[in-house]
RNA sequence: GCACAGGUGGGUGAGUGGUUAAAGCCAACAGACUGUAAAUCUGUCCCUCCUAGCGAGGUACGAAGGUUCGAAUCCUUCCCUGUGCA
């Protein structure tokens, strides 16, 4: 592993000080950002693509997997986690790592998204939010107080603020309101969290003891471009270590949504990580990784897999077509993980059919692993990977391997 | 041979005289999925035609006849299946 003045050295820049995650940004390429992610639970090379868990399980797929595939930072969510197993429960057992044994990042989710996604069953007020249970009906408050209470007991490296995630269409009163909701909510999970960070499940490692937890905030505003802006700055005003744009992917057009993540990018500071919450196809997250976003989460990779929509090197495909009955080639023939490499079409077409839980596994192992190759190539194309530098710090292999942003693989 | 019980669209299975081309479920086929209430959801699913519509014809509830304005539904005969008794 390279020091940090070994980074400083080849002229790149900074180094966020911080007793929370720290971030070298690495290399430049246009708008696009190679950096370095410091957590308590290890490095994330970024931009990178987060796999969902939501409830302390990345759907379909076990750990061990997650770590060939070289994942290095996982979500799960607040709001479920403490429905069950339940926060104190999760810390008893050491804390969400320990529990799910993942040694390396976490970040979770507020329970802001629920919010939106669970619109019918909660109800918002000044003070928090009062969930209905989908489990069993009972009620439940979260506050912006409460959220961080729960994500610092579920000893996450990376913790967001507890957001409204405004829903769309929203006029231009309704996206003020909720942007304004979502500031006064920042700055009270900013206060909770700095009084409490410290009641984290875990120590960390002694090599990470000056990293603790981090508290991202989450801009708001709707579709509207002015209302990011200014709910960019007054979050800022705040101060976070790292920035989430969220209230994206809620149904909006995505032509619309490609204008508002590039419009709040610009108000956003060059070195802090930049969080875009919820998105994307692959194109999307090449995209979004080229206009300078350095973390992005997505269900759909997961998803997708168990609804039989695999994504590949040539484009999408619904394996439970019944053109793929008996085609023997592979899923995506440029693909290296151990579905494409040992199981053809037409087995993982009957598995689909026949509703076999392999089916499942193995859609979410190429799906998964076709967005982490893609996020490594974008990765090359900025600067190196890690892991490819020599014990003295000098680069291993070709610089700028992949060619230009544009030429990447979807 | 006798006695019961049955034969409905690819499968199962509702329907016992009138919005029934025939419920529901399954299968099949297609589509959706973006900080996960999602191994989910939606659509199509007898044939032909078009101005593509709660459109027009045709065919269909074991077979053939019959009753009726009208039958998957009632009657007759036949065929077949299951169970029991001989």
């Amino acid at each position: 592993m390279s020091t940090s003045s070994q980074r400083k050295a080849r002229g790149l820049i900074v180094t966020i000080s911080a007793v929370s995650a720290t971030f070298h940004i690495e290399t430049t390429k246009g708008s696009a950002r190679r950096g370095c992610l410091t957590t308590p639970h290890g490095e994330v090379q970024t931009p990178v693509f987060m796999p969902v868990g939501t409830a302390a399980s990345v759907k379909g797929i076990s750990q061990d997997i997650l770590e060939d595939l070289d994942v290095q930072i996982l979500l799960g969510n607040t709001y479920h986690l403490y429905l069950r197993p339940g926060v104190d429960q999760v810390r008893r057992m050491g804390g969400l790592h320990r529990f799910m044994s993942w040694p390396r990042a976490i970040l979770t989710d507020s329970g802001g998204f629920q919010v939106f996604s669970l619109s019918d069953l909660r109800k918002v007020s000044e003070e928090g939010v009062t969930f209905r249970s989908h489990l069993d009906g009972s009620s439940h408050f979260f506050s912006p107080e409460s959220a961080m209470e729960a994500q610092i007991g579920l000893g996450a490296d990376i913790i967001m603020a507890f957001d409204e995630c405004t829903e769309y269409p929203a006029d231009p009163v309704r996206a003020r309101n909720s942007m304004e909701l979502t500031l006064r909510w920042a700055a009270r999970s900013k206060k909770y969290f700095e009084e409490h960070k410290h009641e984290v499940p875990w120590e960390p490692a002694p090599t990470r003891a000056e990293h603790t937890q981090a508290l991202f905030g989450i801009v708001q505003g709707g579709m509207n471009l002015a209302l990011r802006k200014e709910s960019a700055e007054r979050t800022i005003e705040i101060g976070f270590p790292g920035y989430a744009i969220g209230g994206l992917s809620v149904g909006e057009p995505r032509a619309l949504t490609r204008e508002v993540v590039e419009a709040t990018l610009e108000h956003l500071p060059k070195d802090k990580p930049r969080y875009l919450m919820g998105v994307g196809t692959p194109e999307e997250i090449v995209e979004y990784a080229n206009l300078g976003v350095d973390m992005m989460d997505c269900v759909l990779p997961t998803r997708a897999a168990r609804h039989g929509l695999l994504f590949t090197s040539e484009g999408k495909i619904s394996i439970k077509q019944a053109r793929y009955a008996s085609d023997g080639g592979p899923l995506d023939s440029k693909c290296g993980c151990r579905t494409c490499t040992r199981y053809a079409r037409a087995y993982l077409r009957h598995l689909y059919a026949s509703n076999e839980i392999l089916a499942q596994i193995l859609n979410t192992i190429h799906n998964l692993s076709f967005y982490l190759d893609t996020m490594r190539s974008v990765r090359h194309s900025i600067g190196l990977d890690h892991g490819e530098r020599d014990h003295d710090g000098q680069w291993k292999g070709a610089h700028f391997l992949s060619g230009e942003p544009s030429q990447l693989k979807p």
